[in-house]
Formats: structure tokens, sequence, C-alpha cells
DNA sequence: CGATTATTTCTATAAATGTGGAAGTATTTT
DNA sequence: AAAATACTTCCACATTTATAGAAATAATCG
């Protein structure tokens, strides 16, 4: 993933309305969530709500399929992984040595 | 770190130029670069990065200390690390098991 | 078909952000 | 002390973003 691409992800992560979709998303798993039920979770406005997720959508974070008149988003969990995954690269190598190692991030890992 | 908080900083890193100081600094290292240095390899106005900096220093994602007139930007690995360590934490469960494992993130990681 | 449910699109508005020139501040050099 | 260097702060302006009511669309139900 090249930097524009990366950088306008995180920018979509960067907004804590989102950053609490994520959240409900990854919970959610493969399967999704549907939108009425993100709402209830969130408690925003339906126009607010439908706002962030096209934002997140048009980065390719989530997606949605419809079953009957409900739209279910699921996280695009390859992109997420992508995501982190080129941070994690860019965090690969400071001072000629790797700084942020696997055991680092599990330590902060096992907090969940 | 609360949502607030990991929300602001990936907002921080979600500006391509931003995310390329980003980059820099992690190569640079513990002991920083001075704001000329990022300034000539981003080729950019020097008001603006300042602005970017500064945007940067309000969440903690950099320290400036002066030399002389130098000033040197120096990451705050420890936040950074934080922040991921947060996001692979929201990260940790789908469908009731780990789905970003610490193998997928090699895989990307090794790209660098 | 008309009503209901689920969600988006439209619209307006306020607030935040990005950009960069010009002026200001801090520090060193001569 | 004046000039030079290294940045920041101030300012103005254009663009983007966030928010949410109201209207529109999609799909099912009676």
């Amino acid at each position: 993933m090249e930097l524009e691409l990366a950088a306008s992800r995180l920018a979509e992560l960067g907004h804590s309305t989102r950053l609490a979709i994520f959240r409900i998303l990854v919970k959610a798993g493969r399967q999704g969530l549907s939108v009425g039920d993100i709402q209830q979770q969130l408690d925003i406005p339906g126009s607010t709500l439908s706002h962030h997720l096209a934002r997140m959508i048009k980065v390719d974070l989530l997606q949605q399929r419809r079953e009957g008149r409900t739209l279910y988003c699921q996280l695009q969990f390859a992109v997420v992984e992508a995501l982190l995954g080129y941070l994690y690269a860019e965090c690969c190598v400071a001072d000629g040595q790797p700084w942020l190692t696997m055991s680092n991030l599990a330590g902060a890992k096992s907090a969940c």
C-alpha cells in the first residue's frame, strides 16, 4: 500500500465516531452488522452515520451487502490487515535495528 | 489509550505530509532530525511544515529539542507503540477468535 | 397499491483544516 | 550590534469535514 492510500485510510480511522464503528465491526466479525444495529449502539442520527459509513466505504475499509431491506456492514479485514501491515513495516527499523518488535506489540495486545 | 485519544493520533497520521514526516522520523531514530532536514526531504514551505509538526506535537506523536538554533524533531516512540498496540488490541478477536495474528503481520512486515 | 421499515441522498450550515507569504523570535556568527 | 540562520507565529483564504433535518429510495408487508 502506498503512502497516500494508507494516509487516507488512517484519516478515516482518525475520527472518534468512525473508530467506534470500526471497533463494533471488528467485534461483529465477517458476517457484519446492520446499519440500524450500529446506529443503536452509537445513538447518532441516521444521516450522520450514513455519512461516516460512506467515507469508510470510499477507502475500502468496509463493504455493505443488502439482505432484504437491511444493509449489513462488514469490515474489509484484508484491507485493515494491509493498513496495519504498512504501518508496522514503516516502524520496522529505527537506529539501525527493529524497534517495534512482535513482543512489544504482544504486550500491548495482551490487554485485550 | 482511550478511543478519543487514539482517534486524534490516527487523524494526525492520516495526512500524506504528516505520514511522510512520520516515516522520515522513524528512519531518523531516537536522536531525531532537524526541521530543516525534514523540510529539505519534503520540499514544502517552512510555515506549512511547522503547522504539521505542531499538530503532531499536540497529540504527542513527536517532541522537539533545541540545539543551538536548530530544532530537532524526535518521534515519541512509546506513544506510537501504544497507538499501534491499541489498534492491535481492537483487532484481537473477530468471529470469536483472533483474526489478526502475529504471523499475518509478519507477512506484511516482511516487505520491509 | 398503500403503509411500514431501513437506509441513503440532499441540503444547509458551522467548524476545522491545509496552504503559504510575511512578519516575528531565538540563537549564533562576525 | 548588525547580519545571518533556523524556525515559528500570524494572517488570510480556499477547501474539506461534521452534523442533522427533510426528502428520496429500496424492499417488504398487509
